[in-house]
RNA sequence: GCCCGGAUGGUGGAACGGUAGACACGGCGGCCUCAAAAGCCGCUGCCCUUACGGGUGUGUGGGUUCGAAUCCCACUCCGGGUACCA
C-alpha cells in the first residue's frame, strides 16, 4: 500500500474542532422546532488540574450518547460547567496565599482546553461556574425560597465537626465516623447551624424511586440511606417521675418480651432520672465516657455491650410490669426517640446486653427451624406469639403486629409510626470559598433574610483564609457589619457559607436558561428541556448529590417554580478505569494522563479505546498496548478511506446489488449488518464495546476486499467505508468526519443516522449444525427457508452424523430451522 | 453479619436456552525490505494425533432440558455498598 496516506490526528483533529467552534455547531436554541428534545448531561466536574483517562470516559459516554441522539433526529442539549466552589482551592490558598478565584479560573481554563482537545460536542453558550455571582445569586435565591417555605431553618444541634477541615459536615459526608475528605475522626459539637428540611420529603424520595430508570443498586443505596421503617411508637411511663418515655419499635408484637429499658447517653433526661437514686456518679461517669468516645469505636457492634443502671423503672404498658432502666451507648440519640424497650429474647443486641448484666430473657415468639426443632434465643424470625396475652397468643407476626398496635391505639398507649434514618441536611460550613448564606442577624429582628432585590450577597475578599473554628468571613468586618433590611439598625451578616452540594443541586436547571439575568430560569423554557433524559456519572455520588438534587427539584416543584418531580429520568453510572489493578491516583503513580494520550495517539484513539475496553458500567483495566491497537484500527480506517476516496467512483451512494458480483454484495450486506448492530447497541443498552467491534468487522472486510482482490467494485467500497465512518462517528468524530468528507464532500455530523436495509440483512443460505446428543458432528450450508423435514433428511444423510448413530436408537429429533438439527440417541 | 454485583483462553472481553471464545491485545510463523519501521497474509483454549480426527472445556457440586456460560438449588472465591438504625 502506498505510504502517502498517513493518518495524522494532530492535523485532522484541530482542523475539525476549529469548524465546530467557528460555526458553534453544538449550540442549541431554546425554541422548539418539532424535533423531540433530549437532555444529555454528565455530572458537574470540580475543576482541578489535569484529567486522566478515567475522567475522560465519563464525557466520552455522554458525548457518544449526545451524537447518536442528534443524528437520530433529536434536539440535543449537552452543556458543561464547573463545580467551582470548594475546599481544594481554599486549602491551596491557605498554603500559598493565592486567591481561590485565581486558582479556580486557571483550573477552568485548563478544563476548557482539555474538553476542546477531545472534541466533545458541548454547547458552550450555556457554560456556567458555581462561584460566579451570576450563578450564586440564584443559589441564594433558592435558599430564600426554601427559607420562606420553612424548608431552610436554623437550629442548635449535635453536629459532626471535622477538626482538620475545621468545619461542620453533613451526615452524608461522614463515613465510618470520619470526615469524607479529610479522613479525620469527627468530633461531636453542639452548634447553631443551618439545615434543609429534607426529612419532610423522605417518603416521596423513597416512593418516587419507582418512577425513574436508575441502576437498581443506586436506588437501593438511597432507600437504605433514607432508612424508612414501619413500626409503632409506644409509651413507657416512669411512675416515680411521672414522665412518659416513648420508644420506637418495629416489633410491637414482642412487647410482652420486654424485660428492661435503655436510654442513650445523650438523652436529656438521663441525669435527672439518676438523681437521688445513688447511681448519679456512676451514670455521670458513664455518660462522659460515652460522649468522648469516637463514633467509629462506638459503632462497633462486635464490642462487648456496656452500660449502667439508672436506678429507676418504667411500666410496660401492655402488662404493667416494672422494667429496670439503663443507660447504654448501644442506643443512639439520633435514631427514634433515643430510648428503647429491650426484648432480649428476640433482638441480638438486647440479648448481648442481657447476658452481660444477667437480665431475664423471655420467649414470646415460637420459632421452629427446618428440622422442626425450636429455635434458640435470640430468635428474630417469624412465628406464632406465645407467653404474651390470651388475646394475642397464637397469632402470626403480621397479625400480632396489627392487633397489638390497634390495642395500643385504643388504650392511648401508642400508635403506628414510621421512622427514618435520614436526618435533615446540614448545609452551613465555616469556610470561605463557598456561596454566602443570604441572611442578616439583627439584635431586634433576629434572623432576617436578605431581600431578593439585594441579591447577590457578594463573597468579599479576605486576607486570611485559615479557618479558626469560625468562618474566615467573620474577619471581613466591613462586609459583616451591615444594616438590618427590616428595621435599619446595625446588624451582622451570616458568615457561614453553603455546602458546595447546594451549588450542584440545581445547576442542571440553570443550563436550560443559563443567561437569564431576571430569574434563575423561565419556567416555560425549563419545561422544554427538563428533566435530564440521560444523566451520566460515577456511583460515588449515589447518595449525596443524587439525593440532594432530587430533594431540590421536589421542593421547587412544590413551591411552583417548576413542574417535574425528578431531575434525572435515566441514570448511567460508569465504571472507573484502573491501572495496575488500582484506581488511578497521583500518590500511586499510576495515572494515565488524558493529555498525554491525545498527544501520542490523538483524541479519537483515546475516546474510542476507553469505550472499547469493556462494558462501560464496569471497571476496566487500562492497557498501554491495547490502546495502540485502537490507533492501528483508526489508522487503517482512515487510510482505506483516503485511498478509496482518491480512487474511482463518486460519493458514497450504495450501488445496486443486482449489478454486483457476489463478493461485493457480501460487502454491502456486512455494512447493513453493522448498521443494524451498532444502532441496536446504542439505542438500548450502552453496548459501546460491541458496537465498536462491529465496525471493526466491517472495516476488516473492506480491508480484505482491497488487499486481496483487485476487482472489488469501487462504489461498494466507498459505501462500506462511508458507512463505517458514519457508525464510528459518535466515538471518533474527527477521523470519521474527515473520511466521510473525503468520500462525499458532505459533513458527517449533518447526516442522518444510517438505516439498515432489511432486505439486505436477509440471507439466501445459512449454515446449520447437525448435533448428536447436543454435540456438533457436522455442518451444512442450506437454503434459508429449508423445511424441518428437509433439514432432518440432510442430517440423517450426513456420514459424520451416521458414525455416531451406528448401533444406537434414535429417541428424538429436534429441528430448529435456520439453526440446527439435534438427534437424541440411546444405547 | 446483611444487601447488591461478578467469576468465560496468556490478557480485556463476545455470545435471544441452540455452532462457546466475536472483536481486540499479546504470542508464533510468513510476505514485503539491503535492513528496519510501517503495512499485508496466516495460525493461536487445553489434551491426544504427522495428519484426518477425537477428547475436553465458561469458579465448584448437584438439578431442569433433546440441548445450559445462560434457568434452578447448594457452595467457594473476588469486588462494591452498608452495619449496634431498635
Amino acid at each position: 500500500m502506498s505510504t502517502e496516506y498517513r493518518y495524522d490526528p494532530k492535523e485532522i483533529e484541530p482542523r475539525w474542532q476549529q469548524v465546530w467552534a467557528d460555526e458553534r455547531t453544538w449550540e442549541v436554541s431554546n425554541d422548539a422546532d418539532g424535533r423531540e428534545k433530549s437532555y444529555v448531561l454528565e455530572m458537574l466536574p470540580y475543576p482541578s488540574g489535569d484529567l486522566h483517562v478515567g475522567h475522560a470516559k465519563n464525557y466520552m459516554v455522554g458525548d457518544a450518547v449526545a451524537h447518536f441522539q442528534r443524528r437520530t433526529g433529536r434536539r440535543v442539549l449537552h452543556p458543561m460547567g464547573y463545580d467551582a466552589f470548594g475546599l481544594p482551592a481554599e486549602n491551596h490558598a491557605i498554603k500559598t496565599g493565592v486567591h481561590p478565584r485565581v486558582s479556580t479560573e486557571l483550573a477552568i481554563k485548563s478544563f476548557q482546553e482539555q474538553f476542546r482537545s477531545w472534541g466533545v460536542s458541548i454547547d458552550w453558550s450555556r457554560e456556567l461556574s458555581t462561584c460566579e455571582p451570576e450563578y450564586y445569586r440564584w443559589t441564594q435565591w433558592i435558599f430564600l425560597q426554601l427559607f420562606h417555605a420553612g424548608l431552610a431553618y436554623r437550629k442548635a444541634a449535635t453536629v459532626n465537626w471535622d477538626p482538620v477541615e475545621e468545619t461542620v459536615l453533613a451526615n452524608e459526608q461522614v463515613i465510618d465516623g470520619r470526615g469524607e475528605r479529610s479522613g479525620a475522626l469527627v468530633e461531636v459539637r453542639h452548634l447553631e447551624q443551618w439545615f434543609f428540611r429534607i426529612t419532610d420529603y423522605a417518603d416521596r424520595l423513597v416512593d418516587d424511586l419507582e418512577t425513574i430508570d436508575w441502576p437498581e443498586n443506586v436506588k437501593t443505596m438511597q432507600r437504605n440511606w433514607i432508612g424508612r421503617s414501619e413500626g409503632a411508637e409506644v409509651s413507657f411511663r416512669c411512675e416515680e417521675l411521672g414522665i412518659d418515655y416513648p420508644v420506637f419499635t418495629t416489633r410491637p408484637d414482642t412487647l410482652f418480651g420486654a424485660t428492661f429499658f435503655v436510654m442513650a447517653p445523650e438523652h436529656p433526661d438521663v441525669e435527672r432520672l439518676a438523681a437521688g437514686t445513688g447511681h448519679e456518679d456512676e451514670v455521670r461517669e458513664y455518660v462522659n465516657r460515652a460522649l468522648t468516645t469516637d463514633k467509629e469505636s462506638r459503632g462497633d457492634a462486635e464490642r462487648t455491650k456496656t452500660g449502667v443502671p439508672l436506678g429507676r423503672t418504667v411500666t410496660n404498658p401492655v402488662n404493667g410490669e416494672q422494667l429496670p432502666m439503663f443507660v447504654a451507648d448501644y442506643v443512639l440519640m439520633e435514631y427514634g426517640t433515643g430510648a428503647i424497650m429491650a426484648v432480649p429474647g428476640h433482638d441480638q443486641r438486647d440479648y448481648d446486653f442481657a447476658q452481660v448484666f444477667g437480665l431475664p430473657v423471655r420467649r414470646v415468639v415460637d420459632g421452629v427451624n427446618e428440622d422442626g426443632d425450636a429455635e434458640g434465643l435470640p430468635f428474630t424470625g417469624d412465628g406464632p406469639l406465645v407467653n404474651s396475652h390470651p388475646d394475642f397468643d397464637g397469632l402470626s407476626k403480621a397479625e400480632a403486629l396489627e392487633a397489638i398496635v390497634r390495642w395500643l391505639d385504643r388504650e392511648g398507649k401508642g400508635q403506628a409510626s414510621t421512622n427514618y434514618r435520614l436526618r435533615d441536611w446540614l448545609l452551613s460550613r465555616q469556610r470561605y470559598w463557598g456561596c454566602p448564606i443570604p441572611i442578616v442577624h439583627c439584635d431586634t429582628c433576629g434572623v432576617v433574610p436578605v431581600p431578593e432585590d439585594q441579591l447577590p450577597v457578594i463573597l468579599p475578599d479576605v486576607e486570611d483564609y485559615k479557618p479558626k473554628g469560625r468562618s474566615p468571613l467573620a474577619a471581613a468586618t466591613d462586609w459583616v457589619n451591615t444594616s438590618c433590611p427590616r428595621c435599619g439598625a446595625d446588624a451582622r451578616r451570616e458568615t457561614d457559607t453553603m455546602d458546595t452540594f447546594v451549588d450542584s443541586s440545581w445547576y442542571f436547571l440553570r443550563y436550560c436558561d443559563a443567561r437569564n439575568d431576571e430569574a434563575a430560569w423561565d419556567p416555560e423554557i425549563l419545561k422544554r428541556w427538563a428533566p435530564v433524559d440521560q444523566y451520566i456519572g460515577g456511583v460515588e455520588h449515589a447518595i449525596l448529590h443524587l439525593l440532594y438534587a432530587r430533594f431540590f427539584v421536589k421542593a421547587l416543584a412544590d413551591l411552583g417554580h417548576l413542574d417535574h418531580q425528578e431531575p434525572f429520568s435515566r441514570l448511567f453510572t460508569q465504571g472507573m478505569v484502573t491501572k495496575d489493578g488500582a484506581k488511578m491516583s497521583k500518590s500511586k503513580g499510576n495515572v494515565v494522563s488524558a493529555t498525554g494520550m491525545v498527544d501520542t495517539y490523538g483524541a479519537d484513539t483515546m475516546r474510542t479505546y476507553v469505550l472499547f475496553i469493556g462494558p462501560p458500567e464496569q471497571d476496566a483495566e487500562w492497557s498501554d498496548t491495547s490502546v495502540e491497537g485502537m490507533h492501528r484500527f483508526l489508522s487503517r480506517l482512515w487510510r482505506l478511506g483516503a485511498q478509496v476516496a482518491d480512487g474511482p467512483g463518486r460519493g458514497a451512494d450504495q450501488p445496486d446489488p443486482e449489478a454486483l458480483a457476489e463478493q461485493d454484495v457480501e460487502l454491502l450486506r456486512k455494512a447493513h449488518w453493522a448498521i443494524d448492530k451498532v444502532t441496536n447497541d446504542l439505542a438500548g443498552r450502552f453496548g459501546f464495546n460491541t458496537a465498536i467491534a462491529a465496525v471493526m468487522e466491517l472495516v476488516n472486510d473492506v480491508s480484505r476486499a482491497v488487499n486481496e482482490r483487485g476487482d472489488a467494485e469501487p462504489q461498494a467500497l466507498r459505501f462500506a467505508l462511508a458507512t463505517a465512518a458514519s457508525l464510528i462517528f459518535p466515538f471518533a468524530p474527527h477521523a470519521s468526519t474527515d473520511i466521510y468528507h473525503r468520500l462525499t464532500a458532505d459533513r458527517l455530523w449533518e447526516q442522518p443516522w444510517p438505516a439498515a436495509d432489511s432486505e439486505l440483512l436477509e440471507r439466501d443460505t445459512v449454515e446449520v449444525v447437525f448435533q448428536v446428543n447436543g454435540k456438533v458432528r457436522d455442518r451444512a450450508t442450506v437454503p434459508a427457508d429449508a423445511s424441518k423435514d428437509e433439514l432432518e433428511a440432510l442430517a440423517m444423510a450426513s456420514g459424520k452424523v451416521g458414525v455416531h448413530l451406528d448401533g444406537k436408537t434414535v429417541v428424538k429429533v429436534i429441528v430448529v430451522p435456520g439453526k440446527l438439527v439435534n438427534i437424541a440417541v440411546r444405547g
